[in-house]
DNA sequence: TTCTTATTTGAACACCGCTAAGATAGCGCG
DNA sequence: CGCGCTATCTTAGCGGTGTTCAAATAAGAA
């Protein structure tokens, strides 16, 4: 009855039907689209009823939030790879916004997901902004060492939350038809991407 | 059978049922939110069966497309009231940005439809990008205003857009609870939203 | 009038999120 | 070992959704 799974601690019926159910919706959605993530489909890639679910998520809502969850540590993983392919700290906070967009612009569906989730709990997930470690704290940093005054607290806020705003603006609006045709004058949409967000505060000040 | 209007030009059944649609649409998305508007229920709301729809829309996309148009148009007047309260292009660019996010803030349901429709096309609609008179080459002529070089097409471009993705991203982001504290340390969301303005492109130099 | 066409309805299909009741399997404890 | 307990999963079902289609209806044309 078991499928092909390595049977490392299958504390019940079918091991890790959670992880699992996470896993399923994943692939779910990069096959067909945020549009196709019912519980029900994740259910059945998972191969398990459509009840199955809620004994480990209390919602649909729930499960999504694993979903973005794991977007955010995807996301993470790419920005490590910019942070670390960088050593001057304009370079990596101008790469770190540049890794965000394209990120967005690589998992769209996931991308949806994750800032869905955030918006119906107008709420962002802690670990993103509040953590020593965020991705929110690197930006505050890099802007104190581009020569941000660091005793302006609120200042340094704004700038920071300015530098957020825009990414994920320009990470929703990069797919806009209007923009192919700049997209090719400049070469890419990497090139693109690199010209508007020069415009705004800190990751003007990579340049 | 007919229930208090007007008798102005009515050609078939119910009048103008697709325009009678389009604001139950609007009444449903002010009175319940985003969420509770199915198709079923603006038919419900217009007291209509569920069918009835389908000789009007072919689809419920189609009808979103409908409310989301009122949304722009209704942006719109938003925006001639900010330009006409001020003289200087600086002043009136900066004021496009406040007007544009404190309607998002006022009208979220209607901006998220807004918006959900032209990512879904990938297609921002016509009029808000390409008109002469359109949000977009306001902020285009302002830059200019300002010192911008209008022969660098491309720069323009780019700031352009780079003042609009943050303003939509803003827009988005504005009511997240990360961000409260910070709203009530500068007296309000007004305040906030300027402060973070302030820190990308254009908006920056009509400070 | 009758004919034609646009409009609206009612019934139906498939799918959705979610719940409740029963079957099943792993675990602790005698 | 065997018994019961509890977590897990299934089956069945509720109300709601988007959508389609044949029938009914009303408006305008001939």
């Amino acid at each position: 009855m078991r499928e092909s799974e390595a049977p490392e601690s299958r504390p019940y019926h079918h091991g890790d039907l959670r992880r699992a159910l996470v896993e399923a919706a994943c692939r779910l959605l990069e096959k067909e689209g945020a549009q196709a993530l019912s519980l029900r489909a994740v259910a059945r890639e998972a191969g398990v009823s459509p009840a199955a679910p809620y004994h480990h998520f209390k919602d649909k809502s729930e499960l999504l939030d694993a979903v973005a969850h794991e977007g955010w540590e995807k996301l993470d993983l790419a920005f490590q790879a910019a942070r670390d392919a960088h050593t001057s700290p304009p370079d990596r906070v101008r790469e770190l916004g540049v890794a965000y967009v394209c990120f967005a612009s690589q998992h769209p569906d996931l991308y949806r997901v994750m800032y869905d989730c955030s918006r119906d709990k107008a709420d962002m997930p802690a670990h993103v902004l509040e953590n020593e470690e965020s991705a929110y704290r690197r930006v505050r940093e890099v802007l104190v060492s581009a020569g941000a005054d660091p005793s302006d607290e609120i200042g340094l806020e704004l700038a920071a939350i300015a530098c957020w705003c825009a990414a994920h603006g320009l990470a929703e609006m990069t797919s806009f038809k209007q923009f192919e045709p700049l997209k090719e004058a400049l070469g890419g949409e990497e090139a693109f991407l690199r010209g508007v967000l020069a415009h705004v505060g800190v990751f003007a000040k990579g340049l």
